[in-house]
DNA sequence: CGTAGACTTGACGGCACTCAAACAAGGTGG
DNA sequence: CCACCTTGTTTGAGTGCCGTCAAGTCTACG
């Protein structure tokens, strides 16, 4: 009986459920198998630091609320940011394979986590050959939105890159059940924004003050909307199929 | 029997194998399972189009020798590559899950090639577990170096991004045994590194003779080498450990 | 020998950077 | 309850990396 370690209510799995659900159909006896295994939840101050550069985890961690982000810190101590997680995602699924992470995974906001031993998704993955290649896909959406954020980084001017950030958080916070794709809590610093988008801060701060005046981003505190979503989403000549948002056979 | 469907010599999947067991271990019945299910193999020229942006393809495509790049599409007609794919490695493995294309994969060079079926694909997932991890491991490692191109584009001045991509393809290439970390085959134009870099044709020629005048390149018609390894490596900040070279349990 | 594609060079312009300072807001302690 | 500090945002001035445009050169190949 897991009462003890396990999670204090399975209801806090529902994001993980969605986002999978979201592109196939799971199983009773696959959902029961994964849901018994993750741990009690924890929580994390704003700035914390869930996994370092070059560890081993004998876990991977499943954000349960709030935003993380996967960030890589250069020698003169700049820091690019490759991911933003939000809830329902694997922070750090891939080092079950991967082993040794080479990036850190940091809070951007207070969170809640909850995490599952290698050991047993090595078991789950002998057992439930769906369940297994779900999670693969879990890891195979996180690398479409990195080959997205590479053509933005490669292509897009700054104010296109914004815009584009801004559609995706809203689609993804909304496959979860968390907010709609012109409203949602996002509750990260300009400067944060800036590391994700590869530009400093100050110049990520003259760009929202363009959208602003575009009327295509109402961003205060912590929350977001998106007044003209069609006109934000053609000024980011944005296509959201990369985030495979259709019910498939997998 | 496969003879006639099969690939006329089992000696192609060299760098597969390589590649995979450089990780890890493969039993000789995963090796064998694996190896019946690629079909014939084909040749293409370079330039053309393996797979189109927006396709479903029943089937993935295997690299057995040449160069092909993924590549997204602007609406200007501005391309940003989001990888290069060496011999050995799947060009779209993730197809298979993710089911539509969100990019099309191009022929850098002239290529051979083979292909295995997806719905073969999923009969291995069902029978070989730890076999499907390996290729679930291998588009984990795709990603890997996905995340180090976007600090390079987001971090990296022009130069060091340049110096960063031949340390890199060195490693790649010598992994399948093709080639040594500092001389190699790369037959890709200035232009392709630029759409790889995000860079223009003209800024990319300045940086690779920058990198020249500095004795860290030499690249005359389709060799390169880096007279001094150490050197490149610095200016590019390179750490290989993303490459995750190690062998492992996985 | 002519042509196409790749590479190279130069002039000029702009997007985004750095440096520096001011402003706003929330939290803390005296 | 207010002074003070910290963190985040905003603004301005000056700079530089890299882009565009436009030629010109080199090489492979038919």
């Amino acid at each position: 009986m897991m009462t003890a370690q396990g999670l204090s209510d399975p209801a806090l799995l529902q994001t993980f459920f969605q986002r999978l659900e979201r592109r196939d159909e799971l199983g009773p006896d696959e959902r029961r198998a994964m849901a018994e295994l993750f741990r009690h939840e924890r929580r994390l101050e704003a700035g914390a630091e869930i996994v370092g550069e070059g560890e081993r985890p004998g876990q991977s961690t499943l954000l349960l609320s709030g935003i993380t982000a996967r960030a890589k810190l250069m020698g003169d101590g700049e820091r690019q940011i490759t991911a933003f997680n939000v809830p329902g995602d694997f922070v750090d699924l891939h080092s079950f394979l991967l082993k040794e992470l080479d990036h850190s995974v940091v809070a951007i906001t207070p969170i809640e986590f909850t995490q599952i031993a290698h050991a047993d998704l090595e078991r789950v993955t002998e057992r439930f050959p769906h369940l297994s290649r779900m999670l693969w896909l879990a890891t195979l959406l996180d690398s479409a939105i990195n080959r997205e954020w590479l053509v933005g980084l490669g292509r897009r001017s700054a104010l296109a890159r914004a815009a584009h950030i801004f559609c995706e958080m809203g689609l993804r916070l909304n496959a979860v059940g968390l907010g709609s794709p012109d409203n949602y809590e996002f509750a990260v610093t300009q400067t944060d924004l800036a590391d994700a988008m590869g530009l400093s801060a100050v110049h990520v701060n003259r760009v929202i003050q363009d959208l602003r005046a575009r009327n295509l981003l109402v961003w205060q505190g912590s929350r977001v909307s998106l007044p003209n979503l069609d006109g934000i989403r053609e000024l980011a000549e944005f296509d959201d199929r990369y985030l495979n948002l259709m019910k498939e056979r997998r």
